[in-house]
DNA sequence: ATGCAACCTTCC
DNA sequence: GAAGGTTGCA
């Protein structure tokens, strides 16, 4: 009984436990997915439905899926009239060449579970809750821009701001009504309501200068100059390079490039821009750069790492994270977790979150706010003094924020790797600059004792 | 070099 | 007051 192939799509064999689509696009990695319920009751409940149908905009097409235990069925739509069957086998045949990287379908992720549940008895609690939980390659400019908003902000509102952002600068690509099931005749009757779909609008339209004041306006708060100047120096510093017509701008380009580099040149690169500190960072190196062992530290992860790792949690007085303690979670949870330790990061932090205690329920949409999380109690309470003992880690790096703008200004971006001797001699503000390039030895250091 | 307030807004 | 922090200044 295999014919439930929901008209137009097509179907791909892949168990859920290799990709779980209602953990992954809401769990805070990608803010620009948009979810349909399919079934306004609980009618089937028998896995051979799909739930839900979950959209993505790209630059030329909208990306369509939906799944079962074991078939993830996708469609694209693209602007214009209706393909000819031949061209629409093509555009399908895209279509999963970018699931099959999106997705990172080559990572085998039912190994990964098994290694991590060897390494960690934490990970062996959840992991049977929570499978498919996978990291996404998501596009860099996408993914910067969108976790420079995630600053003190809630998931909820983040993907507000990202659809907002979307909406406002970016033409919409085609509209389309919301799905109907076609076999199904429970399908969705009153809502002939078409929504338009954007992509993510490019660096060039970002970088405009009265674009901060609009943000303002659109609620992203002190956000809003971030995002301009983040745009903003991102173009200036790759305008010269080819201007080709290609779907990517050079500055998208270059931060593809970032790929290729070691994780802590990468990281280098991305602290200079506008809002960017060592977390946000840390995540577009996890979720867009390819860095698999890359661990983002927020107030959470350090709660869990508090709570079931051993961190101390003596933070001084109040909870803030600071680049000492910030490195001592990463590097103890990298140990545990070992190669893909960002990947395994995700799987705790989605189980975590509230919301995904009601999975396969029927209506999620009852419960829009994904952010929510299991009741944590303040560890405020168990102040230890400065218990933090012996790192022993390798430098950290500060992510010094006056260096910004100067930098970018000042920084030619080929070829300048001048390799200066590692000393730790104090800095002085003249001596940042000279700072910033021998990080890359320092770092280089650090991966060798993390590897 | 470390510590801390301020920052925009929304939601619990 | 906290939300998946970062910045700028003591």
């Amino acid at each position: 009984m295999a014919c439930m192939i929901p008209t137009g799509f097509r179907a791909l064999p892949l168990s859920i436990t290799q990709l779980s689509l209602a953990a992954v696009l809401q769990c805070g990695q990608s803010f620009r997915w948009n979810v349909f319920p399919l079934f306004s009751d609980g009618a089937f409940q028998d896995n051979l439905f799909p739930t839900h149908e979950y959209r993505l905009c790209l630059r030329d097409r909208v990306v369509c899926l939906r799944q079962t235990p074991d078939i993830l069925f996708y469609r694209s739509v693209l602007p214009g009239p209706p393909p000819l069957p031949s061209e629409d086998v093509l555009r399908e045949q895209e279509t999963l060449a970018w699931l099959r990287d999106y997705f990172q379908l080559d990572v085998d992720l039912i190994e990964l579970y098994e290694q991590w549940g060897k390494r960690d008895p934490v990970f062996r609690n959840c992991r049977e809750r929570f499978a498919g939980i996978r990291m996404l390659r998501q596009e860099p400019f996408e993914n910067l821009i969108s976790f420079i908003c995630s600053s003190n902000n809630n998931i909820v509102r983040i993907t507000k701001m990202v659809k907002t952002l979307c909406k406002h600068y970016s033409p919409a690509l085609l509209s389309l009504p919301p799905p109907t099931d076609a076999e199904c005749s429970s399908a969705s009757d009153a809502s002939l309501e078409v929504e338009s779909y954007h992509p993510f609008p490019p660096p060039s339209i970002l970088a405009a200068s009265d674009i901060s004041a609009t943000l303002r306006t659109l609620g992203f708060g002190y956000r809003a100059e971030f995002v301009q100047k983040t745009a903003k120096m991102l173009v200036d510093a790759h305008a010269s390079e080819q201007l080709g017509h290609a779907s990517l701008e050079p500055a998208e380009k270059w931060l593809c490039t970032l790929r290729q580099m070691s994780t802590s040149e990468a990281r280098e690169e991305l602290l200079k821009f506008m809002g960017v500190g060592r977390k946000v960072a840390d995540c577009v190196l996890l979720m867009s750069l390819d860095k698999k062992e890359v661990i983002p530290v927020d107030t959470h992860v350090h709660q869990i790492a508090v709570k079931h790792y051993g961190i101390s949690s003596s933070s001084k007085a109040k909870g803030n994270m600071t680049s000492k303690l910030y490195d001592e979670v990463s590097s103890k949870l990298a140990a545990v977790w070992g190669d893909y330790a960002g990947w395994a990061h995700s799987v705790l932090f989605t189980s975590d979150l509230k919301a995904f205690a009601s999975y396969g329920l029927p209506s999620p949409s009852q419960s829009p706010s994904v952010k929510e999380r299991t009741p944590k109690k303040s560890c405020r309470s168990e102040i230890v003094s400065g218990l933090a003992t012996p790192p022993a880690t390798p430098t950290p790096q500060s992510s010094s924020s006056k260096r910004k703008r100067a930098i970018i200004k000042a920084s030619s971006k080929d070829g300048e790797l001048d390799l200066l001797p590692s000393v730790n001699d104090g800095l002085n503000m003249a001596d940042r600059v000279k700072r910033r390039r021998r990080a890359a030895v320092t770092k280089a250091a650090e991966i060798s004792v993390v590897a």
